[in-house]
DNA sequence: GAGCTCTGAATTTTT
DNA sequence: TTCAGAGCTC
């Protein structure tokens, strides 16, 4: 036996030898998680498995490439063979799969992804071209209609049923919204493009034919999978697809970390585990490692109250005198300052910036957050909301790519098009049929007898064409470099502001440097796209640390020394929007769990008591907010309560005051 | 058919 | 505040 193994508790351990057979940890909020995976991964190469044979499905890119970094530092043999381990997102590995197997599923080689934004946009398209625009009663937006689908797909779930639960104010549009998904099918399919959902769709339906299963499932000696309280049923029907001949998977996961039910996740695959792989162990990790023991008090009352749980509560040797901070603010903007100062207090007592997170529902929450960091020049990173990939200038430069990839990609076309003089929806079409009818080569549109107002634009284009195209395949260095030469000047003048999102070219290029592989590069931004760095507020001199902000969502797996949970008022957390069922409140419930949980040794919970209205006011401009409704009597007991603002100060009831609670807290102030 | 301007509506989480 | 869509003008 390895000596490494002694770094790991008995459970640790029994989870990193398990001999063979299904296996399923469950692991609480800061146990060890990611630490035996890698030791898991390490184990089974130093035992002999091949590198190549294992696989390693993580949430994102990043984890993955963590855990596969820590397990050749343990397994540490000079040669580094654990690059060969496949590790990544279950959409990175359906894409690479795909790429070897299209032929199988009748799909071109040269498909291209489309994002969210691409598929709204498809979404979109045919919905005109069905005339659902035109009805008298609104008919769903794109990004709502996306959501039917992807709901559809993902919970594998029929459409009637999926409406009435899920979007009843949609339930009269039920065969309208049959057709467009008939058609939005059937329209990724003659172009030649997949979204998030065909990836996984795809993969699974590889795996339908029992000699094509036994194959695929048989490249991996080994498959492991973190997360997976936030896995589908695609997703579980593909791991049971990839092992019908070894029954080697192991799955690490927390019930009580379930927060993607909105993309179809169901902890019901957590919990079917032993039922669909059957024989599986079952191993709980319940010691903490991260937080101290008050901390954990605190989130173990908080998700305590939850309707359903699986897991036991977790313990913690890590002693501390100091209690979660419930603290009540004014308004937003006294938040931002307290919050701040905290930051800056922690800062001087030796916590540097990226120790310390601020975390919050929604992403616009932290809009003045953000200006405040700005104005005090203290340096930060957003994670989570509008991302790098959602950005306009960052699609136009992708788009063009796409269509080099495959020009029968018609959203990339539209883009490009779109971008020149005398183009508009019309032309843009004719366009891309010339192409297609001209064999699909790029270079075509020089031969499109376009109108005389397009016709700069155009031969300037097919110029990009001329010199891109003969470079193929590789090199998208040199390829964004060119498309930059031509969409530069154009994207000048389309925005407001060039000069801070240049910076997002400028980072794509050096992005596109790294890769030899024009489709590689393409999936990799596409499918895990960095986060952005246009937000970040950087001095020259404290470049290397930044404030970290995050969403609770994209704060999963991560630990700070200090956490601070902001806008912790009902109606944010849980949002408003999340509130319909007890499900979605019970997912809500979880949420905050998580944001608790990434805390090591310092938390705080902030919220304002009053709220100021930017627009359709509400009577003067500001209403009341009431203390996010997981914080019960006996959540609170376990914290120290700290009051800026005081209650009376309430000078108008506002609309979501609640007089009970108020009542309450003035008695509480009686004895203060 | 392109492109501008005005109006009205809505506003979570992410691969 | 921002975005989408309708309607108007060139």
């Amino acid at each position: 036996m390895p000596q490494w193994l002694d770094d790991l508790n008995a459970e640790q351990r029994a989870a990193v030898t398990h001999g063979g057979g299904p296996l399923l940890v469950v692991a609480g909020a800061g146990t060890g998680k990611t630490k035996t995976l890698a030791y898991r991964v390490a184990y089974l190469i130093s035992q002999g498995v091949d590198p190549g044979c294992i696989l390693l499905l993580t949430f994102t890119r990043r984890a993955a490439q963590e855990m596969i970094e820590r397990a050749s530092t343990i397994v540490a043999r000079g040669t580094s063979t654990t690059g060969r381990v496949w590790g990544g997102t279950f959409h990175a590995i359906a894409h690479r799969l795909l790429r070897l197997y299209a032929d199988a599923v009748g799909i071109g080689r040269e498909f291209t992804v489309l994002d969210q934004g691409d598929a709204e946009s498809l979404i979109h398209l045919i919905r005109h071209e069905m005339g659902l625009h035109e009805k008298e009663k609104r008919f769903p937006r794109k990004g709502t209609c996306l959501a039917v689908y992807s709901r559809c797909v993902n919970s594998g779930e029929d459409l009637k049923h999926v409406l009435e639960r899920d979007f009843p104010w949609c339930d009269e549009w039920e065969s309208e919204l049959r057709e467009l998904f008939r058609r939005y099918v059937v329209r990724k399919q003659e172009r030649n493009v997949l979204d998030y959902d065909d990836l996984l769709l795809y993969w699974m339906a590889l795996l339908d034919r029992p000699e094509r299963a036994a194959e695929i499932g048989g490249r991996f000696d080994h498959i492991l999978v973190d997360e997976y309280q936030d896995t589908n049923i695609v997703q579980a029907r593909i791991l049971r697809g990839m092992r019908t001949t070894r029954q080697d998977i192991m799955v690490v996961g927390d019930d009580a970390q379930s927060i993607y039910r909105f993309r179809g996740a169901t902890v019901r695959n957590m919990l079917d585990f032993p039922k669909q792989f059957s024989g599986a162990t079952v191993i709980k990790l319940e010691q903490n490692y991260r937080s101290v023991t008050p901390i954990l008090d605190t989130a173990n009352l908080l998700i305590a109250g939850a309707s359903e749980r699986y897991t036991k509560d977790l313990w913690s040797e890590r002693k501390s005198d100091e209690l979660p901070r419930l603290v009540l603010c004014k308004d937003p903007s006294e938040q931002d300052d307290y919050v701040i100062d905290r930051v800056l207090r922690h800062y001087e007592e030796g916590i540097p910036l990226r120790r310390q997170a601020i975390l919050f529902r929604a992403s616009h929450l932290s809009d003045t957050l953000e200006v405040e960091l700005v104005r005090r020049n203290i340096p930060y990173h957003k994670f989570g909301g509008l991302r790098f990939l959602e950005a306009a200038h960052v699609k136009d430069l992708l788009a063009f790519l796409r269509v080099l990839e495959n020009p029968r990609d018609e959203l990339a076309w539209f883009r490009i098009l779109d971008l020149l003089d005398g183009v508009g929806p019309t032309t843009a079409s004719r366009i891309v049929e010339h192409v297609e009818q001209a064999g699909g080569d790029p270079r075509a549109v020089r031969s499109f007898p376009g109108p005389p107002a397009a016709r700069v634009g155009l031969a300037d284009l097919a110029q990009v064409f001329d010199d891109v195209v003969p470079m193929g395949a590789k090199n998208p260095e040199a390829q964004v470099e060119r498309i930059r030469r031509f969409y530069d000047p154009i994207f000048a003048r389309t925005y407001e502001n060039p000069a801070a999102r240049v910076r997002d070219l400028i980072s794509l290029e050096q992005i596109a440097s790294g890769y030899r592989s024009r489709q590689q590069f393409l999936a990799d931004v596409q499918l895990d796209p960095p986060t952005s760095t246009s937000e970040l507020a950087a001095s020259p001199y404290l470049d290397e640390d930044w404030l970290v902000l995050s969403t609770i969502h994209s704060a999963k797996g991560c630990e700070w020394d200090v956490v601070y949970l902001i806008h912790a008022a009902d109606g944010f957390l849980p949002s408003d929007l999340s509130t319909g069922s007890q499900e979605e409140i019970e997912e809500e419930r979880r949420l905050a769990y998580v944001a608790l949980t990434r805390a090591k040794d310092h938390l705080y919970v902030t919220w304002p008591l009053r709220y100021y209205h930017k627009w359709y006011a509400l009577g003067d401009g500001h209403s009341y907010a009431q203390l996010c409704r997981f914080f019960t009597k006996d959540v609170l007991a376990s914290v120290e309560e700290v009051a800026l603002a005081r209650p009376e100060e309430k000078d108008d009831p506002g609309s979501f005051y609640d007089p009970e609670a108020d009542i309450q807290q003035r008695m509480r102030d009686m004895w203060e």
